[in-house]
DNA sequence: GTATATGCAAAGGCTTTGCAGTGAG
DNA sequence: CTCACTGCAAAGCCTTTGCATATAC
């Protein structure tokens, strides 16, 4: 994998990223440092990491793909009302193996979702 | 909600099926009952029955969506290597409420997908 | 009768691909 | 020097939308 300029200004962008975000999001904040840069290399680039386990793919329904460089377990919320994405601290370990028919199923990852509501989604009383 | 041979066409599809569809496999399955059905009718019946809760969108990463008429909680495993989508008991319960910074957040659902290597393919040696 | 559903075709969102040119190693 | 990467544009996959027609109620 060679190092150029625009894989490095995906990676300083995406170390410490907390905002979940997608390819579209990633390539508009890109742009301003690479204004050259084309989805393209963002695309390709992200597909690379994740590939590499480098950068993890979020998993939750509809909508564009979301990344997250936080590769420590952790689960995700999703609230239905705001589209907001959270972080939540996994309560349980990830199994390395389980059982489907009695027979084993080697885990590799294991991806939670909770959909819900939000705190200020919960509390606000607009339809 | 109109009863029309379309729709009843796909719920008798959907009814105990076990296979994880997609739409277009739906479809495709449809049309030899329905032969003059088209894609937005499955589009739209589907999109129903998940907005009321008969039908479940899978959560997993890539591809087109899949759906689940079984509404009892249980979480999937995907194959890495074939594809496969299965069924996985569920070793915990649903919790109704969880905390994101200290913050309360009301959980409607919560999916959990393993990614590995079924049986078949941990035992297989191709690349 | 009338509102809802259907089928078709076109458009839309997101992602990948083909290809010629560029630049890292 | 060479091969991987880039940017661009086009194509591809999946899904939604607009609209005229059909049909359940």
């Amino acid at each position: 994998m060679r190092i150029t300029a625009q894989r490095v200004e995906i990676l300083k962008l995406l170390e410490g990223n907390r905002t979940h975000p997608t390819a579209e999001e990633i390539f508009r904040d890109v742009k301003k440092s690479q204004p050259a840069i084309s989805r393209a290399t963002v695309y390709n680039t992200i597909n690379i990491l994740v590939e590499l386990d480098e950068l993890r793919e979020l998993v939750y329904t509809s909508g564009p793909r979301r990344f997250d460089p936080d590769l420590t377990p952790h689960d995700h919320a999703v609230c239905i009302k705001c589209g907001g994405f959270f972080d939540v601290k996994s309560d349980n370990d990830v199994r390395s193996s389980i059982f489907i028919d009695e027979k084993p199923f080697k885990v590799k990852s294991r991806d939670t979702t909770y959909h819900g509501l939000c705190q200020v989604c919960a509390n606000s009383n607009d339809s």
